[in-house]
DNA sequence: CGTTTTTGACCTGCGC
DNA sequence: GCGCAGGTCAAAAACG
């Protein structure tokens, strides 16, 4: 059943609502992050925008006739709260890149029936076809190990079986290349990523100058509005970033688990001797800092926010541009099952 | 030497 | 039951 990217995305939205009630009635929102929600409001309503479809990029519900004005409302606030987060490519830009499907296109779904058969949850699973970029696909940002490929009947292009290097994630990737188009490849993504990369803070430090570039006008106004909060979160994530850089790589890393990078080990260790800064950036919610569970990226993959991202080699992901609004931001824990959002969404908060 | 890729074998589900 | 097709495993090779 192939689904419209707009429908999709609506329980993200729905999520970011609840969050912003949760966080709300806990009165655990922190004061930057309260002010710049405020501000976010009543710029939306100063513009007006709630029913500029123009200003929602990716959250784009069909408005029910019989819908209570303030559900609607709210919902569009919602929408909108997440476009304003969101610094990717608009939905036109993902319904033309993007074909999403809830299961495998068509054809036979084998893990899903291996799933229900033997494991507790059903995993999620989204196509998406993707411009190459350069020679190569744009990194997502994870990192991938190939254990297999395959030749696919009827199709000239093997297909390759992708696997999260990380142990503890259980997230897949098939990547095909397309008959029609041979520049344009279809991955196919199954399965969270239940952890974060640790590029994914080093790097979100450096400056994407490609995507500031297409931003610049954008973000120009957005720093104004948004510096001290982004400065203040940047601290945080460059306060990480150093206690890792100034750590010595034990030798034989022999307290890292199977399979687990330096990196991300350095990087539990560290917040678990400070968890004041674990502390600040769970509370923030804004930041990209031990989720336990997926991210935005798990379900719109960076490539597909920025596509064409890289000319950059597949270890060295450019993320985040430094600039665009908020960027950990991005990072609430989201699923399209509204079951998971909430589970997900209470446990990333408690 | 550790990690990643390659590749043939094997497993599983489905249609006939 | 058999054959086919897709997905996974795992040993060997390649790579940095």
């Amino acid at each position: 059943m192939a689904l419209k990217a707009g429908s999709l995305l609506v329980p993200y939205a729905q999520s970011i609502s609840l969050l912003i009630k949760l966080i709300r009635m806990e009165d655990m929102l922190d004061e930057s992050v309260a002010t710049w929600l405020e501000s976010l409001e009543e710029e939306f309503n100063m513009q007006d925008v709630l029913f500029d479809t123009e200003q929602v990029p990716l959250m784009a519900p069909q408005r029910r006739a019989t819908e209570p004005k303030s559900e609607v409302r709210s919902a569009e606030l919602v929408n909108l709260l997440i476009s304003k987060v969101y610094s990717g490519p608009t939905i036109g830009d993902i319904e033309s890149a993007l074909s999403l499907s809830c299961s495998d296109d068509g054809g036979r779904n084998y893990r899903s029936t291996l799933q229900e058969k033997g494991s507790s949850t059903k995993m999620d699973k989204y196509t998406l076809r993707l411009k190459t970029c350069d020679n190569g696909v744009a990194d997502d940002g994870y990192k991938w190990r190939k254990y297999g490929q395959k030749l696919i009947k009827n199709s000239p292009n093997p297909r390759s079986y992708y696997r999260c290097t990380n142990p503890r994630c259980n997230a897949k990737k098939q990547v095909e290349r397309s008959t029609e188009d041979p520049e344009t490849v279809i991955v196919t993504y199954e399965g969270l990523h239940l952890h974060f990369t640790y590029s994914h803070i080093l790097l979100s430090q450096k400056n994407d100058q490609h995507a500031a570039s297409l931003n610049a006008l954008k973000k120009q106004k957005k720093q104004t509005e948004l510096q001290p909060k982004e400065s203040e979160g940047q601290q945080h994530m460059q306060q990480i970033a150093q206690s890792i850089q100034n750590r010595e790589q034990p030798q034989g890393n022999k307290h890292l688990r199977d399979g687990e990078s330096y990196q991300e080990f350095c990087l539990e260790d560290i917040l678990l001797e400070n968890p004041s800064m674990r502390e600040k950036n769970i509370h923030g919610l804004l930041t990209d800092v031990q989720r336990p569970q997926g991210m935005l990226e798990d379900v719109v993959p960076l490539m597909v926010r920025k596509p064409c991202s890289s000319a950059t080699p597949s270890n060295e992901p450019s993320y985040f541009s430094q600039e665009s609004s908020p960027s950990h931001y991005s990072s609430l824990f989201i699923s399209p099952s509204s079951s998971q959002i909430d589970k997900g969404i209470l446990s990333s908060i408690l």
